[in-house]
DNA sequence: GAAATTTTATTTGTCAGACATTTAAAAGTC
DNA sequence: GACTTTTAAATGTCTGACAAATAAAATTTC
């Protein structure tokens, strides 16, 4: 591991690089200590300060973690699926608001990603997520809620259907593009009979879940995404025409 | 943006917190520049060595760029999608690599993440980026070439057929997918005839985003699959009756 | 001799102050 | 008015110090 002297700025930057090709190359291994904040100054001749610059960088990834005292210091650190989720959504949803992203791109994506899962999830779906689905079905349902708390509990319902393919990597990447579209759908305003209609589609797909029919569960999936665009779409030239 | 005085460990992740928050809630928008590092260390009632800790922790995260010199500063910073990109490798490459991830696993969620843009692309294709999946077929054509830079010729040409659909969020979720699996792949030693096989199907998959057939791409992509799990299975019971 | 307690050493977390470097704006010069 | 010089503000880095946590070693107690 070695930084350029010659670049006297951004020495943290290259620190944390250095360490992080170390980790991604496999020469640390998940659970191996760092040498000490002190050790890695001298190794890197820079200051205690710029060493840690550079570390907490590897912390904001999750790619360590740190423990004081005796037989403390930095450790490499298991990348969980749960840690990934997080940063994955807080990405995505800033990726969209800060691209000016269509409703339409994002809707479209969202959508082929879970049409690709459907047909394993209708295979593999345990009792346990079906249930899920079928809860947030029924709290869809419930009058008296909030757009806000339909939108979370959409979100919800379409975790379970993700998760009901028991791939992790899956799970991982369908996570971004199902909760990143939360902001988007917030701007929506559903009227009564715009919940009915999407409640009846949700029964439809957990239906096909339920029975393993995949094919059942895409078209329910097109069917969702083509009423998700027009509820947009309506908003949109509502806006449009009042401005 | 407050943070926590009464928990005196971390507050470099606090502060990071709240600035991330303030940019994902839209109070920071793009290209606004915060406090100078020593107004932030008084507001937050902090050193000024603390503040910069969270500042490079939102750093890593491409949340914000610094500039030195009279009026620069710390600016919010416009999430490219190609930022995200190399994040998103990173971060899948170590999900993979550190969480034991089958290979069945992750290729079956590739697979059925790339079906997914297939008919989007084979709709949208331009001249391009067909150019660059035909001339990556030639590249896997040459004779010489390792198994390394056949890997990464085949990412290419996945990454050319998932840029064909021409939708950013699409293309941004599927990078990790495709990419992360590049390592697992180098692990597989590649016969001319395991060549011929793949550059066979890739031609196919050509020919039917050529002539927009979505159906043949995503048939395609599925002996795809078929073809490359076959390969991984034999070097993984080759590998075991060796040991 | 074993258990409980105290001490010690190590390591991260934070702070304060200093200087170097970069950069844009202000001031000065021709 | 155009060019040069100066100045001020900001980040980047360094040094040295202390606080707090923690595990191991040393000591005391029974």
């Amino acid at each position: 591991m070695k930084i350029d002297p010659n670049n006297p700025a951004d020495l943290s930057a290259q620190i944390a690089s250095a360490i992080r090709d170390a980790i991604v190359a496999g020469d640390l291994i998940v659970d191996a200590r760092l040498p000490s904040e002190a050790e890695l100054a001298e190794q890197f001749q820079v200051s205690r300060a710029t060493v840690r610059e550079g570390l907490k960088r590897l912390a904001a990834q999750s790619l360590i973690r740190t423990q004081r005292g005796a037989s403390g210091g930095a450790f490499v650190n298991r990348l969980s699926f749960e840690d990934a989720y997080s940063q994955q959504v807080t990405t995505s949803t800033l990726l969209l608001s800060m691209n000016a992203v269509s409703f339409d791109t994002a809707c479209e994506a969202r959508y082929a990603l879970e049409r690709a899962c459907a047909p394993l999830s209708a295979a593999r779906r345990s009792a346990d997520q079906l249930a899920t689905m079928r809860a947030e079905i029924f709290r869809q349902g419930q009058p008296g809620l909030t757009d806000e708390a339909f939108c979370a509990s959409d979100v919800a319902f379409h975790r379970a259907l993700v998760d009901s393919a028991h791939n992790p990597v899956l799970s991982y990447q369908l996570a971004g593009a199902v909760e990143a579209m939360q902001p988007l759908m917030n701007m929506i305003t559903f009227t009564a009979r715009d919940r009915q209609t999407i409640l009846a589609l949700h029964s439809r797909i957990a239906d096909a879940i339920e029975t393993g029919s995949g094919s059942d569960a895409v078209a329910g999936l097109a069917a969702l995404e083509e009423e998700t665009r027009k509820l947009a779409r309506d908003v949109f030239t509502r806006r449009r025409t009042k401005a």
